[in-house]
DNA sequence: TATGTTTTCTACCGATCGATATGTAATACG
DNA sequence: CGTATTACATATCGATCGGTAGAAAACATA
């Protein structure tokens, strides 16, 4: 009952998820986001609470539609398809062109005031929730035969991760998709083999 | 004549160095820069001019001191050198405690509103110079001998500053030195050799 | 001591920040 | 229809943003 919303949640949410990729957090301003969704400001407070939940919300739609290459590469059958199908997916999400170069989790906000601490730490959290993801599979990897013995699971997810954020840099930077497929080219080189 | 300044303009702009590379360009207020550079605000920008240019002054800083190391280590004798040297300086000026973790270059403006826009140009601007004096040391390296004849050292810099950047985000999410050297490690690895 | 120059201080500027109070329009239910 | 409920729009809140006027204080030179 009561009069019916006039505005699409999830397309405002896609709005204003281009915005905080783009701009970050604190660079974000809720007269940017009132423009960009087409919502008066109390339509926003209403829907969403207020900056802070608005941002998770995106942050969320975000991981479940831009990242969820992420959790399908972990079902590949080698830790190398894993690894590579992980990058090159990280190096398409980045170079779309239809969104924002980079990486939302790495723009969003890495340096702050105190007052996006919160944020900040969402964000490193859930970069390091990926990276142990990818840590454990990679330990099942190992279990199964399928990387060396004397490898370290762990330091070989840092080392992904750390192309992979690497590579939002560089796009930020305007890196182009083939640019950074030649530095996923590379990553692989260093992969041991079984 | 005229009188005495009380306060040491590289000590201050060390202090708003510190802030700048913590909480980023926008992250940090005028308020936080006079609280730790201890001066008035209207002292500051008689010596510094304005906040754009005071942070201009503190990356110059950064760079004449934090990156001196990747000047020299583009002089080491072989391209392996170089690029161990190089990411080894990186991994220990992204841990060094006593200044904040990462990379003044990427946290200083990654994702910002329109206004810091000239800012994130500058430091991006400054990536690729870095990755373009990387590129032509490798250049110089192949011509030699020093690298394979069929080998991209424009790929090869992009690897290497991709790596570099990478760990400045690892370092914001909390890495250790240790676990940065495992990376490093795990870089060299697949470096082509002559 | 008198004067010119520079720095320091207190106080304040307009603009923008995130967030709301208030009243009206549009629906569902009785 | 009448009423409850929800979303809409206008107008504004106090706080903070980057940036400055204007006067007093500290020096050099005369």
């Amino acid at each position: 009952m009561g009069r019916p919303r006039e505005f699409d949640i999830d397309e405002a949410l896609d709005q204003a998820l281009d915005l905080f990729w783009r701009k970050g957090y604190e660079g974000t301003s809720l007269s940017d986001l009132t423009d960009a969704m087409g919502v008066t400001r109390p339509s926003l407070y209403a829907a969403f609470g207020n900056k802070e939940e608005l941002f998770r919300k995106a942050l969320d739609r975000y991981d479940d539609t831009c990242m969820a290459f992420t959790r399908s590469a972990l079902n590949e059958p080698t830790a190398r398809k894993v690894v590579d199908k992980l990058l090159h997916g990280f190096a398409d999400a980045q170079t779309d062109q239809v969104h924002p170069p980079g990486c939302m989790g790495v723009n969003g906000a890495l340096a702050c005031s105190e007052e996006a601490e919160p944020i900040k730490q969402e964000l490193a959290g859930r970069r390091v929730a990926g990276e142990i993801a990818l840590g454990r599979r990679l330990e099942d990897a190992r279990a199964a035969g399928d990387l060396p013995a004397d490898c370290s699971p762990a330091d070989l997810a840092r080392y992904v991760m750390t192309v992979a954020h690497g590579m939002a840099i560089q796009a930020s930077s305007g890196a182009s998709r083939e640019a950074l497929y030649a530095v996923v080219g590379m990553t692989l080189k260093a992969w041991p083999s079984a």
